[in-house]
DNA sequence: AATATTCATCGTATATTTGCGATATAAAAT
DNA sequence: ATTTTATATCGCAAATATACGATGAATATT
């Protein structure tokens, strides 16, 4: 590949395909469910209900962290995470207008 | 990594993901607002406006005809492509459906 | 008929992602 | 003090993704 040509599109574009990185893979996705659904939850709960070992499901933690969609705080010999909602509702607001300005073209037939 | 584990989610989850990944690349964000802006046009329009060789962008259109983003036909010797709206609004709704989904645990505190 | 245009596909190189076991570290329990 | 528990990180292997040039197939132009 040598280049990567990603950094060569629009900001926005480059926002919402890192957004949408950050949920490409199912385990991600579980993960988030699981976190919002227990309001927080360490590590090892999520382990639990996962068909991935620690140390990979501790990487998914990571990355979701990275991307800001979710927090991690260390409690004791745990680390527990929760959903950072303002960033997920900006990043939700990010999914929404690019569906409803895709959209849009569809109604008015125009951009 | 000798498996792959992506199949043992649910299957709402995967195919949330399959979607996401769709729109996990700059480019194929940005193909999908070219042809969703000029309500169809041939390959050469979106290479022309794309930082990116023929033959990669090729590769992309394949990808999102493959999630059925879009709609390709053959146009003599140039190729056409268009957003395939009822796709694009189920897959709009998926996403919509995780994030409300989401939210509502943290409004209600329970999913 | 010969040439040019348009685009998909193949082959290849490199980068990134996914996944795990092993290990390190820190706290908790014994 | 030792052992156990919880988790992050390292190192590795395999799989996927990204990117391009070259080529082929089909249509269009000359």
């Amino acid at each position: 590949m040598a280049i990567n040509k990603k950094s060569e599109f629009k900001p926005d574009e480059i926002m919402l395909a890192e957004f949408a990185k950050a949920i490409s893979h199912p385990a991600r996705v579980a993960i988030l469910k699981v976190v919002a659904s227990r309001q927080s939850c360490i590590c090892g709960e999520i382990v639990d209900v996962l068909p991935l070992a620690q140390s990979t499901v501790s990487q998914h933690l990571k990355e979701l962290k990275e991307i800001g969609l979710i927090d991690g705080t260390v409690d004791g010999a745990k680390s527990c995470y929760c959903i950072n909602w303002s960033a997920f509702e900006k990043i939700s607001a990010i999914f929404k207008d690019f569906i409803d300005r895709t959209q849009c073209c569809k109604d008015k037939g125009c951009c």
